[in-house]
DNA sequence: CTCTTTAAACTAATATCGTTAGTTTTATAT
DNA sequence: ATATAAAACTAACGATATTAGTTTAAAGAG
């Protein structure tokens, strides 16, 4: 019986394939260890249980999002990056569903490797918005509108919650509008 | 031994306070059970199996939360009842974390039942928006993006995603700000 | 008031899953 | 060539959901 030769990375990349085509509630240990032709107490080699693999998906989803929206700002600025981060969210989550979900469902707050991955992802967003030299808490509560929007969106139309059938797509751009103006706003108040 | 007398409702109250106070992962047969003082096999005189209760659960959480929305906006109108919905609704989400968390994990959009309640809780926002006389696809997408704001802000604080410890309260009455300027602006253009 | 019937609740049993302990064996280093 | 570390395995356990079949309490019919 030859080795499989695990790794963690290939273990990581069939979780998140089998999340992104089955959805997040197959990613078992049973159905991975399956899929890598291997029994499941293997999987402990590579991953602390189910928690532990759940946990690496978060971060790795977080980090792959991450790099997605810095690559859509490289050279752009102020309302042209901001649209590009939020396209690339929205496609994002649109390619990577599962991936997506598991990011919101399971993670751990108190894990510093979680709370630093979401605080990158942040930071992108945090960089982007300084070219409108907001005050400090101003930026702060525009960030959180600006994921709160996002998020809210993404995960509304992934599980089918927008019933009618009126162009996703022009809603999304309303929204994003709708920020933009606020933070046009913002801006000339100082 | 005396029989249990249980009822659809009686369970389904159940369910929803382990739901609130253990957390949605903690909502089993096992558990439910054991709260009611019955063996699981017995539920399923009440409920059809786990997705049933998780179906059931879901509408009784959207109707929960239609009532909720519909009381804030009573003899209220425009930017006011705008606000009293959107407070309403974080409100509920911080009361019923787990009801809310069910609404928006379990949901069969195929199940007509669902439909309906869902359907039945836009209905609410779609009501408060024709005081502004938009046009109807401009208040199609309104309402997404009024949704988007509402269950992003509420989801991602509830899973304590908004790690600075900045007002939350203040970032939330922003982002209704955001939407209520971005209303009144394409109210002026008609 | 007695008898019948319906269904609430039960016990028993099965399949699946996650997990731990302990064993085998492959690859790598010495 | 041998020794070591760890990858993968088998075996076993506990928890869960679920089904089938049984008991029995409550409600209705006469």
């Amino acid at each position: 019986m030859p080795r499989a030769g695990l790794d963690t990375q290939t273990v990581l990349t069939a979780a998140a394939e089998i999340a992104d085509t089955k959805g997040v509630e197959e990613l078992t240990l049973a159905t991975l260890a399956q899929k890598l032709g291997v029994r499941s107490p293997s999987l402990y080699n590579h991953v602390h249980g189910l928690p532990g693999l759940r946990n690496k998906l978060v971060i790795y989803g977080m980090n792959q999002m991450r790099e997605a929206m810095a690559r859509a700002a490289i050279g752009k600025s102020k309302d042209e990056a901001v649209r590009a981060i939020a396209e690339a969210y929205l496609e994002f989550v649109r390619r990577h569903p599962g991936v997506y979900e598991a990011t919101n469902r399971y993670p751990d707050m108190n894990d510093p490797a979680v709370q630093k991955a979401a605080g990158e992802v942040v930071e992108v967003v945090i960089q982007v918005l300084q070219a409108y030299g907001l005050k400090d808490d101003t930026a702060i509560h525009i960030v959180r509108g600006f994921r709160s929007m996002l998020h809210g969106f993404a995960s509304i139309e992934q599980q089918g919650g927008f019933g009618i059938p009126l162009d996703l797509n022009e809603s999304f751009r309303m929204l994003v509008d709708t920020l933009l103006a606020g933070i046009h706003a913002l801006h000339e108040v100082k």
